[in-house]
DNA sequence: AATAGGGACAACCGCCTTCTG
DNA sequence: CCAGAAGGCGGTTGTCCCTAT
C-alpha cells in the first residue's frame, strides 16, 4: 500500500472515528480532534514544522491550528510524515537484525528503533507483534520461552544469514545508488527544507513503497543504509553494526545446536502452511533437510 | 457472491521520565 | 528544589483489507 493509499483510506476511516470521544491525558478541557488525519492536516503539519521546525508539540498544534493534541502531532510527525521514514517491507537485514537486538533488550522498541534508520519503533513492534508473535503461536509456545527464543537464534537468524548471503551475491552486479538517494537521510536534522503542496505531497513522504515492482530494491536499498548510517549511536553493545557486518565478522554467535532437540517444534512447523518473507517455503525445505 | 476470520498498521492510552520556569 | 508541562515509551485498540470457505 502506498503513501497515498493510506492517506486515502484515513479518509474513508475519518467519518467513522470523528464520534470517537475518548480521554486522553492532555486534553481535558478542549475538544481535540481524533481519528485518521486527513490530507489538508499533515500538510498543515508538514509545512509549520518546515517553517518553525519540530518540539514543544502542543504550542506547535496550537499555533498550526491543528485541533490536535501536540501527542497526536508528534506521533504523526514521527510515524508517518517525517521524510526520512522508510515505509515498505521489512528487509532480511532488518528482520535479522530485529531478532537479534529484541534478543538483547526485549520490548525497547525505541532503542532497537534507533538501529534500524528510517524505521520507527511503532512499526518494529508492529512486526514483531503480526509476524514473530503469529509463529511463537504457531509452535504453540510463548514469544518469551527459552524453546522460542532458541528456535529462532539457532535456526532462523543462520537462515536468514544464509539468504543474506544468497541475496547480496546475486545482487552484487546491480548499481542500487539511485534508489537509495531517496531512502534515507544521514542528516540528522529532519526538518524538509521545503514546503510542501498536494502536489509534491506523495513524493515527500513517501520513501519506499510497500507494493515496489522490483523485488530486490527495497533490500538493495536497505544493504546500502546500514552501509552509510553513522556509526555514532553511542550504546550498541554498543556500537551499530549492519546485519551483513554481523555474520561477516562473526559478531552473532550461531552455534551448533542439535536440531533433533527442536524436532517437535519444526515438525509442527512443517505441518503448517506458512509461507510470508520471514518463514517461508524454502525454509521449510532447509527445515526438512535438517531433519531428514 | 457473501461472509467470517485473521493480518496489517495507524492511532490512541496511560504511565513514567525529563524538562522548564 | 518543586510543581506542572512536555516528551517518550510500551501496550492496546479500531478498522480496513485480504483470503479462504
Amino acid at each position: 500500500m502506498d503513501h497515498l493509499q493510506h492517506v486515502n483510506f484515513d479518509l474513508r476511516r475519518e467519518a467513522s472515528s470523528n464520534d470517537n470521544n475518548k480521554k486522553g491525558d492532555e486534553d481535558n478541557n478542549m475538544d481535540f480532534k481524533r481519528g485518521s488525519w486527513t490530507i489538508e492536516e499533515d500538510l498543515t503539519l508538514m509545512n509549520h514544522i518546515a517553517l518553525h521546525g519540530e518540539g514543544r508539540w502542543n504550542s506547535l498544534a496550537l499555533s498550526a491550528g491543528l485541533k490536535r493534541t501536540g501527542k497526536s502531532c508528534r506521533l504523526r510527525w514521527l510515524n508517518y510524515l517525517r521524510p526520512d521514514v522508510r515505509r515498505g517491507n521489512i528487509t532480511l537485514e532488518e528482520q535479522l537484525l530485529i531478532l537479534e537486538l529484541h534478543s538483547r533488550w526485549g520490548n525497547r522498541w525505541s532503542k532497537i528503533a534507533q538501529h534500524l534508520p528510517g524505521r520507527t519503533d511503532n512499526e518494529i513492534k508492529n512486526y514483531w507483534r503480526t509476524r514473530v508473535q503469529k509463529h511463537a503461536k504457531q509452535l504453540k509456545c510463548d514469544v518469551n520461552s527459552k524453546q522460542f527464543k532458541d528456535t529462532l537464534r539457532y535456526l532462523w537468524m543462520p537462515r536468514l544469514v544464509e539468504r543474506i548471503q544468497a541475496s547480496s551475491n546475486s545482487n552484487n552486479q546491480v548499481n542500487i545508488q539511485q534508489s537509495n538517494d531517496n531512502i534515507i537521510s544521514n542528516n540528522n536534522n529532519i526538518v524538509p527544507n521545503m514546503s510542501f503542496t498536494q502536489e509534491n505531497y506523495s513524493s515527500t513522504t513517501t520513501t519506499a513503497s510497500s507494493e515496489n515492482s522490483i523485488g530486490t530494491q527495497i533490500s538493495d536499498m536497505s544493504a546500502n543504509c546500514y552501509t552509510n548510517y553513522p556509526i555514532n549511536q553511542g550504546d550498541y553493545g554498543e556500537s551499530l553494526i549492519s546485519p551483513t557486518d554481523y555474520f561477516q565478522h562473526g559478531a552473532l554467535d550461531f552455534r551448533t545446536v542439535d536440531i533433533h532437540d527442536n524436532q517437535q517444534n519444526m515438525s509442527q512447523l512443517l505441518l503448517d502452511d506458512v509461507s510470508d518473507n520471514f518463514w517461508n517455503i524454502e525454509d521449510m525445505l532447509f527445515l526438512q533437510q535438517q531433519l531428514n
